[in-house]
DNA sequence: CTTGTCAATTAGATTA
DNA sequence: TAATCTAATTGACAAG
């Protein structure tokens, strides 16, 4: 029984990390909080977010009429029509000789111990290979394709469509897998970079504990803390509204409220 | 209702 | 022999 069904990608992920054993260094609540952050960081207009994905060509969906006969060939009882013939023999002769009869049928494989599966079906090389071609095409097959498809390979069109199911599913596993991969590397960073800020914030609560003394140019008094400020450009304590306490290293600067070539143009 | 797709799952075959 | 791969099944759902 599926326990989730059109979920959001959200959950969907949350789950996988789980159920598909994506990432089992990674819990899966690291997971939910990684993708939120993903969110966050790439801005959540794009529920797949990333752009590393394969690029899917055409979802064309099938809008055929006829195919409906196709699905009676081996539903119930799960195909006990499948030749017991071993499709790993290479095939002996031309790019069109697949070793195998699945589009006859075959009962022999019905046993008398109840529902059993028979054995399983095997793509020859060849197959693999003409299949991964029109995947690449087209990742949906229309009726027509599907048969065609079918009849090229010696399958059922049935298998044409379970083979471009399961390959779609695993298209999208890995996918996922290279969002997760994409996810845990960008934890990784934000992780560092708040371990930095972190750091630089208990610096600076340091400095406020013990301000430095800050003499005022008027008067040569200590001034204080309230009346001090933080050059950004420099990262120098300075008077508020008063002249740099200090030079700045480089004088090749402009003019800035901090290092105004005269104080009254300051602000 | 029919048809096609998807997610979840099962189980046979293969591999390490 | 456990882990992995993958063909196949099942049930839910959406579109027409």
């Amino acid at each position: 029984m599926p326990l989730i069904k059109r979920l959001p990608r959200l959950l969907l992920l949350f789950n996988l990390s789980v159920s598909l054993r994506l990432c089992p260094v990674f819990p899966a609540p690291a997971l939910f909080l990684l993708l939120l952050l993903h969110w966050l960081v790439m801005g959540a207009t794009s529920p797949s977010g990333l752009e590393l994905t394969m690029a899917v060509p055409g979802l064309s969906s099938s809008s055929g009429s006829e195919g409906a006969g196709c699905n009676n060939n081996n539903n119930g009882g799960g195909g006990g029509n499948m030749r017991d013939l071993d499709i790993n023999q290479p095939a002996s002769g031309g790019e069109e000789e697949f070793p195998m009869g699945s589009v006859e049928e075959d009962e022999e494989e019905r046993g008398v111990g109840g529902p059993h599966r028979p054995k399983k079906l095997r793509l020859s090389k060849e197959q693999s290979r003409l299949l991964e071609e029109s995947f690449r095409l087209n990742h949906t097959l229309t009726p027509k394709q599907k048969e065609a498809l079918a009849i090229k390979l010696k399958l059922r069109p049935r298998q044409v469509e379970v083979w471009f199911q399961n390959r779609r599913a695993r298209t999208k596993l890995k996918q996922t897998e290279m969002e997760c991969e994409y996810l845990k590397r960008c934890f990784g960073s934000l992780t560092e970079e708040n371990r930095r800020l972190q750091r630089e914030v208990e610096e600076l609560r340091a400095m406020r504990v013990a301000p430095p003394t800050v003499l005022s140019p008027h008067t040569r008094q200590p001034l204080p803390a309230s009346a001090l400020t933080m050059c950004p450009r420099c990262e120098r304590i300075t008077a508020a509204t008063g002249p740099p306490a200090a030079r700045p290293p480089s004088s090749a600067a402009g003019p800035s409220p901090f290092h105004p070539r005269r104080p009254s143009a300051a602000f």
